[in-house]
DNA sequence: GTGTATGCAAAGCCTTTGCAGCATG
DNA sequence: CATGCTGCAAAGGCTTTGCATACAC
């Protein structure tokens, strides 16, 4: 019934989830393509973009889906959430969150069989508040709250 | 020391705002410019981004970044989370679950300073739950959880 | 009248896809 | 050795931008 493609491990596929894997950060797919470029140098980005929506399809990693065009990966599969700095885009794991909090106790919301939740906290990481003053000076008008 | 461009009124911007508004649906840029297209036949699809973007910076509205590659944008200011369903693509509000309770509580968290959240729910809708059988037979690979 | 905003179209990004050759199982 | 995968490059889809003109103030 579920038929699933006999599926190959190339070197490619390999070394793109090895380098996803050692990165506690969340690259996107160009980044991730520079570093597994380091190890085969022929690799082309087509091939990382493939690669990570067949890893993200049979959850071997997780497709970031927050803020911003470009997408970013995630070797890692517990359930977490994010806090994405405003100033330098980064994005960090919280594990010391309890998400579960929010997640287990709406099985349904407006007739919505609820599946999944995204949590993600927004803020200035420590790097970015020790360089920076605290507000900038022009277009730093924050949303009404 | 914060100075603010003169803004106009324009009639495009009035409509724009007006139309998304009206929508508690959270369009795209495109679904929008049809709609306002019905007012303005001549508006152009760059106006209808660079309004959304000029009043998501002054927070007369908001840009959700949520799933997906297209923007979407509410014209709903007062906090409140959204879900989405996974068959039809639709966004909904979501009024009735307690935010706040997720926010308050995380001031800092892993050296952030956390200024905002964005609480995301997936899941299908009451429509789409009619229409379809609970799983589709080929590719609705799950997520690992 | 001045300078912001518009319309149009081209250009920019990120991502996807077609195809012929390669390499895994 | 069959066929899934790769590299390359072209094509797609959404968004941004340059420029001359229009119009809000």
């Amino acid at each position: 019934m579920t038929y699933k493609k006999a599926r190959r491990n190339t070197r490619q596929r390999q070394t793109v989830l090895e380098e996803l894997k050692k990165l506690t950060s969340h690259p996107t797919a160009a980044e991730l393509y520079e570093i597994a470029r380091r190890r085969l140098p022929k690799l082309s980005l087509g091939t990382v973009y493939r690669n990570l929506e067949l890893l993200a399809a049979d959850g071997t990693i997780r497709k970031l889906e927050i803020s911003g065009t470009e997408s970013r990966f995630d070797g890692n599969r517990e359930r977490h959430c994010h806090v994405r700095c405003t100033q330098c885009g980064r994005v960090d794991d919280l594990h010391e969150v309890p998400a579960d909090l929010v997640g287990r106790q709406f099985q349904t919301l407006s007739g919505y069989e609820v599946l999944d939740y995204r949590l993600e906290f927004v803020g200035v990481c420590r790097e970015c508040r020790a360089l920076a003053p605290p507000k900038g000076d022009e277009a730093r008008r924050r949303e009404g709250d």
